[in-house]
DNA sequence: GTATGATTTAATCTTTTGATTAAATCATTT
DNA sequence: AAATGATTTAATCAAAAGATTAAATCATAC
């Protein structure tokens, strides 16, 4: 019997591994998840793991190319899309980029974290979704605002996505905050974006 | 003796032990941060760690109150400063803490995922610099722009800031970079936030 | 239903890691 | 220079953590 679904909750055994290792290396990073945390998160036998991944590092390395790829490739279409306008990207990237991160808050800090801890290793699968430099939409930032870097404004439009969700522990230690009023935060922030990037845009 | 210079680089000891607790606890994070680090680090006796801070996570809360401090506590003054108007406020602290971050670049990423660890705990620490909401900088946010939550013009405001240094190793990464381009990124930067807050802020 | 191989388990191993100890060294006082 | 207490060191400890093993269990083919 291989790759076949079984009973718990309908997950071959690997899966539910690659489950909870999902869970608890996102939630806690690389060097603070035992590999006990990672079973019992699966309600499974810690020989297990050794056995359908051979260890810790090799189990990590699957969860963090998946991870990476949802960071970075989920934008990467819309963003190398050259039949789409500029407004028109701007207007639609935040709505579907901070419903997916509403999704997985813990994303970013996580993955930019481990790319810190080792940008040797994971800078490359960053790079496997094409140039950014020459992506559609840097040029038509570049074309649309000749008198600004297009790198500086490329990181505005992605640092008001990204940014409420690396400081929402400290946002709502802050400020009292419940996760209602957080939420919705975020879904102005849609409308917000768009609007604030075609000001930044403006008067040429 | 008691707090004294002593030989080496002119510190003593216990100081030796805090400034290499600095650099590796920063630049790793406390999980992937090994006591034998730190002396190595340090060049001493790992006993010494003990002797002088009783432990790890002793040495750990001495360091992560520094840093959380530097973070949050550089900027409060400021902030809080009624004499200094908007606009003032606008000008003046990106470039103080772009400098600031500059000679820090571990200091967000670090300072941001230890607290997401750790929210309970470290959580009261910011809350020490005043309340955010009643500060100044935030009722002028709120008078000059009603329509906008002045939260939203807050975040954008640090984040505009911080958020390169948090992307920094993907951005050398996807975009070809020396030290020196990321350098004047930023320093560009000092005078670009300004001018991109005044027309968040316009149009009333 | 028995044989076969895959899967699962409990027990165990080894290395790493935070911490302690006892002895040695050093500085200061008398 | 001898006595005293602080500092430093090498050796060691105990617990934590990643990994392995041998036996038990299970599913499937015959």
């Amino acid at each position: 019997m291989e790759e076949q679904i079984k009973g718990g909750e309908g997950l071959s055994t690997e899966e539910k591994f690659k489950e909870a290792a999902r869970i608890v290396f996102t939630k806690k990073g690389y060097a603070a998840t035992k590999t006990r945390d990672i079973a019992e998160q699966a309600g499974l036998n810690l020989a297990l793991l050794n056995y359908y991944f051979r260890s810790k590092e090799r189990l990590f390395e699957i969860v963090m190319i998946e991870k990476v790829q949802q960071l970075f490739a989920f934008m990467a279409p819309v963003l190398n899309d050259p039949e789409t306008s500029l407004y028109e990207k701007i207007d639609l990237i935040p709505v579907s980029y901070i419903d997916m991160l509403l999704k997985n808050p813990d994303l970013p800090l996580f993955v930019l974290s481990e790319i810190k801890n080792n940008p040797g290793r994971f800078g490359k699968m960053i790079q496997a979704n094409g140039n950014i430099l020459q992506s559609s939409f840097v040029r038509q930032l570049a074309e649309k605002k000749k008198d600004v870097n297009p790198i500086q404004l490329f990181l505005n439009f992605i640092g008001m996505m990204v940014f409420p969700f690396i400081v929402q522990p400290v946002l709502q230690a802050v400020v009292p905050m419940s996760e209602g009023d957080y939420i919705q935060l975020l879904e102005q922030r849609k409308m917000l974006i768009p609007q604030w990037m075609k000001m930044m845009l403006a008067g040429e």
